[in-house]
DNA sequence: GAACCGTGGCG
DNA sequence: TCGCCAAGGTT
């Protein structure tokens, strides 16, 4: 790594910010301070894009005005506004924050870097950045543009895959960072980040901030920054199942941790929960949840394979291949032991369905009819 | 510290 | 198709 004198730091603070005056996006959360605004913004564009947080930002700010009205917001009406954002923890952490800052604090929110931390969901970069941004903190924020656009200028070799390395970062970024204007410097880094030195396809030589480079020009620039590989994801095989009756389709709750926590599917077997027999049939693995729907929930059903492709999905850590079965159960049978509802086609739309669910609804609307 | 937690876009 | 990336936090 190598250091700046101040002499370096001035100068780059103030080419920094004049590209930032005159080039800074125009995005509907910078069109105030306010720290709610700011916040949601935050929390959104966690692990997303820009382009997708926009929409869901308007409509957020729509539907929950005030910190007041996300505070006393119903549940169902929280998760339909973020529904098909992700992450959806992130939702509930807000909520919670969100009665942390009305009850807690009565509305007045904490306005330093240290103190914002303690409320859910806000973490070291998101507490930096309400800080600088709300607040005019002098506190960096080191997010992804941060790691790579820092990793690139000062050739910092720490590999930016490791929580520590996140202290190198904060320690350089303090020392540099504007006094005058943090928030603005900190958002001119991710408009830097997501222009000129984006991950791929980084035009540096049009770079406002070329001469300050290094890595650049040593022409070692795709060697920033330092990142150790993740590891791909586990392969999951389901049979999902479309069961109809006249009371509309079963559907049961995922549980309360977890991938999709609490979220409504059609219910899943995976296959390994099934038996540990590699070698058994497709079919015989269809009769062993016959038999399952039978002894464990006292469920009569006759289950046959829809389509087929399985339905595949992929999540951060985990990619799931859902083969549908189709069967029916007779009107008003007993439901008690199993944890499930049948939900009618007409009502689908009142509920917040993570990506996976509509892709199986999706498919079984598309299968071919057997008529 | 490593694993977990969604979705969409891109080469 | 696949791996990687995108304004990270929690456990």
């Amino acid at each position: 790594m190598i250091e700046w004198s101040e002499t370096k730091i001035k100068a780059f603070q103030q080419t920094l910010l004049d590209w930032y005056d005159h080039n800074k996006r125009t995005l509907p959360w910078r069109q105030d301070h306010n720290p709610y605004h700011v916040w949601v913004s935050e929390i959104m564009l966690q692990q997303t894009q820009v382009q997708t947080v926009i929409p869901y930002y308007l409509h957020f700010m729509e539907e929950f005005p005030t910190v007041q009205d996300l505070a006393d917001a119903p549940e169902d009406k929280l998760m339909k506004t973020w529904e098909g954002l992700g992450y959806y923890s992130r939702a509930r952490n807000l909520q919670k924050a969100a009665r942390q800052v009305v009850t807690d604090y009565h509305g007045k929110w904490p306005s330093n870097a240290h103190d914002l931390q303690e409320l859910s969901g806000i973490g070291p970069y998101t507490a930096g950045a309400i800080a600088s941004i709300a607040f005019n903190q002098p506190v960096a924020a080191v997010d992804g543009n941060a790691f790579r656009v820092f990793a690139r200028l000062l050739e910092i070799n720490a590999d930016v895959a490791k929580p520590q390395t996140r202290k190198i970062f904060e320690k350089v970024i303090n020392k540099i960072i504007s006094k005058d204007r943090p928030g603005d410097f900190n958002q001119a880094i991710m408009d830097l980040g997501a222009s000129y030195m984006t991950a791929t396809n980084f035009d540096s030589s049009h770079s406002p901030v070329r001469a300050f480079n290094q890595a650049f020009l040593d022409g070692i620039e795709d060697q920033y920054p330092v990142k150790t590989k993740k590891k791909r994801p586990v392969v999951h095989d389901y049979f999902g199942l479309v069961i109809r009756s006249d009371n509309g389709y079963l559907f049961q709750k995922r549980p309360s941790s977890g991938i999709l926590a609490n979220f409504w599917m059609f219910p899943l077997f995976d296959h390994q929960d099934l038996t540990d027999d590699q070698s058994l049939s497709k079919s015989a693995l269809i009769q062993i949840v016959e038999a399952k729907m039978q002894s464990d929930y006292q469920l009569p059903i006759k289950l046959s394979q829809v389509l087929d492709k399985p339905v595949t999905h992929t999540f951060t850590h985990q990619q799931w291949k859902i083969t549908l079965l189709e069967g029916r159960l007779p009107e008003n049978v007993d439901l008690s032991y199993f944890p499930g509802k049948w939900i009618q086609p007409a009502v689908f739309d009142e509920m917040t369905f993570s990506k996976v669910q509509s892709k199986l609804w999706s498919a079984y609307q598309k299968r071919p009819s057997i008529s």
